[in-house]
DNA sequence: TCCGTATCCTGAACGC
DNA sequence: TGCGTTCAGGATACGG
């Protein structure tokens, strides 16, 4: 499941690919997938170059010519890849863009959550996800003061709210278990409850462990590999996620998983502790 | 306005 | 062995 690291891992691999490639024609084999709908998304990437790839928390930005940006989602289990023209297409491949070179970039995802719309370069804030993403987590962009800021304003569960792509971006199922263990936060804190040096330590654990993710090609959970030869390897690093039953590195107590706000939760019961009333 | 929940979608894992 | 059920989860629409 691609988080920030995995699509900044697909977005260098993309742009070492597809720079400067050019579209002669795409096919959308699953009409649900893009917008504006068929055939207006065709037609509109016909001809076009990709001059550039960005990426803004866990979307990928294809800059073409004219003005024109696809705003790519992977969702769960996305992937582009780059193969010759003609070679099997699998049944899970849902887009295709038929470049100039004879390459394909292709587009494949199991769960068809994935979504892909076009805008005018510019006008990225017609997207509602991205209009409302919150801070990089990087160092420069993540500051402790805006992080108390908004704990203290809000009266929620830690993990759903670090979920929230509106408060710190890029942050998925993963990351916020291992950065919530590593900074010894109970997943059901609540986030005007936790004191100020603890807020320090998250934001710590945030920023370390995006940016180790990022050096290390992001992590290879269920179906993430970047398909372009470099499969990550940050799954080796991995504390807690996945790890229910098993002793915790910390302390030794047996590692739970709990379902909050829907989602898969795992923490150490012991070194992982409430603070506050609740 | 804020927050929680259902929804999308498919394959793997599980239970009988 | 084979069938049916449950689970996984990011973003978003919707309701309280």
């Amino acid at each position: 499941m691609p988080e920030l690291p995995e699509v900044e891992t697909v977005r260098r691999g993309l742009t070492n690919l597809v720079k400067n490639a050019v579209i002669n024609s795409v096919e959308v084999r699953y009409l649900k997938m893009v917008s504006p709908e068929s055939p207006l998304f065709e037609q509109a990437l016909q001809g076009k170059t990709i001059e550039r790839i960005d990426r803004r928390g866990k979307y990928l930005l294809f800059r073409f010519n004219d003005h024109l940006t696809m705003v790519s989602h992977l969702r769960m289990e996305g992937k582009y890849d780059v193969q010759p023209e003609g070679s099997v297409v699998t049944k899970h491949t849902h887009v295709i863009f038929h470049l100039s070179d004879g390459r394909e970039l292709r587009y494949t995802d199991t769960r068809k959550f994935g979504r892909m719309r076009l805008i005018n370069t510019g006008d990225e804030s017609v997207i509602p996800g991205l209009k409302a993403m919150g801070p990089e987590p990087t160092e420069k962009t993540l500051k402790l003061d805006y992080m108390k800021k908004i704990f203290r304003k809000s009266h929620r569960t830690i993990k759903p709210f670090l979920l929230d792509q509106s408060k710190i971006a890029g942050l998925g199922n993963i990351y916020v278990d291992e950065t919530l263990w590593l900074s010894q936060i109970n997943p059901l804190q609540q986030t005007d409850e936790l004191p100020d040096e603890k807020i320090a330590d998250l934001r710590d654990a945030i920023i370390d462990e995006i940016g180790i993710a990022i050096k290390g090609h992001g992590t290879t959970v269920h179906s993430f590999s970047t398909a372009f030869g470099e499969a990550g390897n940050f799954q080796n690093h991995l504390h807690v996620y996945g790890k229910q039953g098993e002793p915790c590195e910390r302390c030794g107590t047996t590692i739970e998983k709990i379902k909050v706000a829907q989602r898969g939760t795992h923490f150490c019961p012991h070194c992982q502790p409430i603070i506050g009333d609740k």
